[in-house]
DNA sequence: TTGAAAGCGTTACCAG
DNA sequence: CTGGTAACGCTTTCAA
């Protein structure tokens, strides 16, 4: 493999030239430069990685900390954040936390500490971990995805989920549900601690009362769904519609309506959270509210970027929009506003 | 962050023992290890990656190439390949095509010279890229999950596609069928070719006429399952059941059927291939056949780590056989054999 | 069994 | 604008 040394010599310079022409420091004649890019070309340099990370004291890696790279929910997340790093010839590398929470966080000790990241995006993190959250934060410049830290000095972005489960709610107000069932995420994650309150609040501002009997405690899992729905629905008092906290229960939901013998939407009307790719493929297809995930993620590379690159910078806090995205799962709104 | 010098410092040695100490080498004082070790604790002590990777011209890292970590086939087989790595302490990064071809290569290409990877899996690969895969393996010890080299010497992990086929089209033949209708996956890849290979076989075994009416070419996606089972059953001589290439597929044949009042087993069956986490979720649940993923993304590592650790050693070359999953898209086998 | 010292391939400071 | 040289943190030979 050629070295940096091997260019100069073809170019005829020492190494420190190569090395400002590669980093486009200002300071370099053109026609030097010329006769590097020359060289680079003909011997196809590549600078080592390694090297250049300890000689920079940076690795131009950062981490992605979440529960699971082939989470559906994370599909549009990791695409933002892969098209703002490639853009600026920096990697990834993924931390997924599977169900060993204890393990990943040694890995992620480990990496953090062996200096292979540069900074580290942590999307949808458990309330539990805000201690160890907190310390890895002295350690490495951080970003958070649907997780807000207003008081800290650290880049957190979100989207409005109050405004997204008002969007559920009213549409299905709109189709003239009363009872509306909801089953939850877990708890521990201030998403579906929002969604939930989102939730109790809508039904206030419409005038519906809240019915604990109609509250599921799910898990934010396929099986969370089945379950909620199964239990829903096998009152006396069953509920018209259900508002599950994301997608991966509501389509868990439409699978046990299915199982029971009830026909969606005739029977029950059922709206997810996230739109994720799954959303419209299912049967009927989900009526759910989008998140702009693949934003998020950019944007949450950005704020980290910007740290990283100004220390001074203030962190970014952004709290973005959602959209209700009307499919079948709750039939079709009779009139619209 | 404390660096060898200082864990020797502590523990009153050089950095060459603390070195030695840290990679287990034989000839050390145990006493003084137990110093070390001590020292390293005290300091939490990590070893920098970059430094280890320059000094030891490797980078305890392997990259695995694939279309897209969020698709659900590749679920099983990234965490059987991660399981071994996290277990060696090495990590993982990935290259997803998407369907940048040309930037994915680029990107692989600059990962490949600047020595970020020590090996590289490449799972499902096109036919149209042997060309450079050929080219790579020259500079950087591989794997391959989903294609088969056979002349060359290098680790190929495949499963037994003729055999998921014919398990297959058995199960539907026991049922009854013989208009058994096929969605092809896009034939650039091995899999989708020994899959339809395979049909054909099995249609043959079971004496039943290929019909090309039957067949539809599609590409492993959503669209291609749902396009197929429309065009296919918009015949005058419709299928009784439909053998999707892969799960995805199958479930937008699914969605199809829905769509235009098919009912599914009764009016048509379908089964798929892969056994992904989607074929449960369903409705019907899928009928499947199961790769062992897993344990092949877990052979794919190991063999890529034994060249990587002995040169000289043989290639690893295994197919994996598969397993019917009967679940309810093909309706209840009326009698097993 | 241990330490000294020479790399590994870059970057960055300091002279010139 | 350019070259020499000292880091960066670790591994590995070579002597002792």
């Amino acid at each position: 493999m050629a070295t940096i040394f091997d260019v100069g010599k073809l170019a005829g310079v020492s190494r420190s030239t190569v090395s400002r022409v590669l980093n486009n420091k200002s300071d370099v004649d053109p026609e030097t430069a010329k006769l590097v890019w020359e060289a680079v070309r003909k011997l196809n340099y590549h600078p080592n990685a390694s090297a250049r990370a300890l000689a920079r004291q940076k690795t131009d890696t950062i981490g992605v900390m979440l529960a699971h790279v082939s989470d559906p929910y994370y599909e549009k997340i990791i695409k933002g954040i892969e098209t703002i790093l490639a853009a600026r010839n920096m990697s990834v590398i993924f931390f997924n936390s599977y169900d060993h929470l204890a393990e990943h966080k040694k890995i992620i000790n480990a990496a953090l500490k062996s200096s292979q990241i540069d900074g580290l995006i942590v999307v949808g993190s458990h309330s539990g971990d805000s201690e160890i959250l907190l310390e890895m934060m002295q350690q490495i410049p951080m970003a958070f995805i649907e997780r807000e830290f207003n008081d800290l000095q650290v880049t957190c972005i979100c989207s409005d989920n109050k405004q997204g489960v008002f969007l559920a709610i009213q549409h299905l107000v709109e189709l003239k549900h009363v009872r509306i069932g909801c089953i939850t995420g877990d708890l521990q994650y201030q998403t579906a601690i929002e969604r939930f309150e989102g939730y109790k609040e809508a039904l206030k501002h419409f005038k519906l009362p809240f019915d604990p009997d109609l509250v599921y405690y799910g898990n934010f899992q396929h099986s969370g769904g089945y379950n909620g729905l199964k239990k829903l629905c096998s009152q006396r008092k069953k509920p018209t519609a259900i508002f599950a906290c994301n997608d991966m229960m509501a389509i868990g939901a439409l699978q046990a309506a299915n199982d029971f013998g009830l026909v969606v939407p005739k029977d029950i009307a059922i709206i997810g959270y996230d739109d994720t790719y799954l959303a419209p493929m299912v049967y009927p297809q989900l009526t759910t509210v989008r998140q702009p995930l693949f934003e998020m993620g950019s944007a949450a590379v950005q704020g980290l970027l910007n740290q990283l690159n100004a220390k001074d910078s203030q962190p970014l806090k952004k709290k973005f929009p959602v959209e209700l995205i009307i499919r079948r799962s709750c039939g079709f709104r009779s009139l619209s506003l």
